[in-house]
DNA sequence: GGACGGTGAAACTTCAGGTTGCCTC
DNA sequence: GAAGTTTCACCGTCC
């Protein structure tokens, strides 16, 4: 249903008078953007006209402490978020620590905050319903062909956000933004009143297709090219596009591949195919065939290289599970070419030549890997979000990418009879997870233990099990707190309770000295 | 005369997002 | 290609 609306047009921008125009009628308003920086200017154009009052200023008093202070330090990110936050204004987008996006959703869901201004992120697998769906940009940037026009369906996606029948109400507003009539004609065809684009079979991706030619061998699905090609004439691909030829040209290919890398081998008289152990492996991995032998080449060649932290992050930072990397300003490339150069001696991957497509892919390769050592040295997440611009929602996205890609490392490493590297990597990956240098890792092993714990333990001497249970309980509270404390001493077979350790008012004000009062048993 | 702050134009950057594994000292 | 951010020159104000 169309509707015509009457807003009032008190400011140039569009998007601002609408919503102004929502609070007035006290709904809540979505407004989907196209990048991550738009979203955060948006909502940050929003919060600078809106003056909660009352109880409603209260709580989002201590809605934007909390947000502000979610993580280890508060990042430029987390100030801006705050600061919006105090108006009732947020943004949300991938960039953004899990924390903060569960506080900014839940606080959207309860009413407290009004107005997300987001990303698609939230259009996806996220029940948060509005009043009012505002879609600002209905072009995004995509190469080669820069901006072009966002999928019908993308769209519907957004608007699906309109209304909100969980709460009984049965009528909610999508709004588009046209500067002009041609514009308005425009998306009133493409969007409003246009079909929605077909569904297209990835299937012949070959990243795609070489995962599951070698699942469907290794689970012994399929023992032949005739096996396989039976299976594959039942997709969706081929139901799509009829003929099946091309399909059979590139799992011909892949086949070869997957033999030349040692996944499948096939009988003496060449008719049946199985996998190797190796291959089997891959494929419960989940690995791309293509990724698992990168994989193996550059562990292989480590065993003739210098290792260093750096060689895996930079193994792994190399593949295309880890894309897109992190871009190289122009201003810092010379920086981290001479970065690159430097570490030769320890760089696993086969650095292309300068004239070679994949070489600006590599230089950014370097970046990620050494955004990652910053980060096993302990860099908090302020200083990255400087040095790389990279926010703490992306951090832990590459990082747990990171990490699968590692534990895949091991496992080959495992079954290639790789001993010397396996140690590196696990410790690596400990590491890895929590951010932490080497020292730590004794400390870590504990549960509710970080790198901020860790280290702080480790600055009062206490550097491994040992002096965690040698420690009096009552220096151990003051460093971790009490119940932490506790659960610590458990960890390492000493049982307190509560009355064992005691709060004693200290003499300065303001501080909090905790004293032993007795041992457990 | 110098420190400081506000302003606006030009130069420079950057551009959505998600799934996969597991027991381990 | 467009929006957002950073940089820098310029100007006025205050001490």
């Amino acid at each position: 249903m169309k509707k015509t609306l009457q807003v009032e047009m008190k400011y140039a921008n569009s998007v601002l008078n609408i919503v102004l125009d929502t609070l007035k009628l006290k709904k809540q308003a979505l407004v989907f953007v196209n990048s991550k920086n738009s979203a955060e200017a948006e909502a940050e154009r929003i919060a600078a006209k809106v003056k909660p009052e009352g109880e409603d200023a209260l709580a989002l008093e201590a809605l934007s402490e909390k947000v502000l202070n979610a993580l280890e330090k508060p990042t430029k990110q987390c100030k801006r978020l705050a600061l919006c936050v105090k108006s009732g204004a947020a943004f949300h987008h991938a960039g953004l620590h899990s924390k903060q996006r569960e506080i900014v959703e839940d606080s959207f869901r309860n009413g407290t905050l009004k107005v997300i201004c987001a990303t698609p992120t939230l259009a996806y697998g996220l029940n948060l319903p509005a009043f009012r769906v505002i879609v600002r940009d209905l072009k995004r940037f995509a190469p080669p062909r820069g901006m072009s026009p966002i999928p019908v369906l993308e769209f519907l996606q957004f608007c699906g956000r309109a209304g909100r029948p969980d709460f009984n109400e049965d009528y909610g507003e999508a709004i588009c933004i046209a500067e002009t009539d041609t514009e308005k004609e425009n998306i009133m065809e493409r969007y409003v009143d246009g079909e929605p684009e077909d569904i297209l079979s990835k299937l012949a991706v070959e990243p795609i297709l070489r995962t599951y030619v070698l699942s469907l061998i290794a689970i012994e699905y399929c023992n032949s090219e005739e096996r396989l090609m039976e299976f594959f004439g039942k997709t969706f691909y081929a139901h799509q596009f009829q003929n099946t030829e091309r399909l059979e040209e590139i799992i011909d290919r892949i086949l070869g591949y997957l033999e030349d890398w040692e996944f499948i081998e096939w009988s003496e008289d060449g008719k049946k195919v199985s996998a190797t152990l190796l291959g089997q492996r891959v494929s419960q991995l989940y690995l791309d065939p293509y990724t698992a032998n990168y994989l193996i080449t550059c562990m292989k060649r480590g065993e003739v290289k210098m290792i260093r932290d750096f060689s895996f992050l930079q193994m792994v930072s190399y593949t295309l599970e880890l894309r897109p990397l992190l871009t190289v300003r122009a201003s810092e490339y010379e920086r981290i070419e001479s970065e690159m150069v430097e570490k030769s001696s320890c760089i696993l991957s086969m650095e292309p030549t300068m004239y070679d497509d994949d070489y600006d892919e590599y230089v950014k390769s370097i970046k990620t890997a050494l955004f990652m050592l910053d980060w096993i040295n302990e860099v908090d997440e302020e200083t990255l979000l400087e040095a790389y611009n990279i926010r703490p929602g992306e951090v832990r996205a590459k990082l747990d990418l990171a990490d699968w890609l590692l534990y895949s490392s091991e496992e080959l490493a495992k079954l290639a009879k790789m001993q010397g590297l396996i140690k590196e990597i696990a410790k690596l990956r400990v590491r890895l997870k929590h951010g932490a240098k080497e020292e730590l890792l004794p400390l870590l092993k504990l549960k509710n233990v970080g790198r901020v714990r860790a280290r702080k333990m480790y600055q009062n001497k206490i550097k491994d099990l040992e002096d965690v249970k040698k420690i009096d309980p009552g220096m151990l509270a003051e460093i971790v707190g009490k119940a932490i404390a506790i659960d610590i001493k458990k960890q390492v077979g000493i049982e307190l309770r509560d009355s064992h350790i005691i709060v004693k008012k200290g003499t300065r004000k303001g501080q909090m000295s905790l004293h032993k009062y007795g041992k457990g048993k």
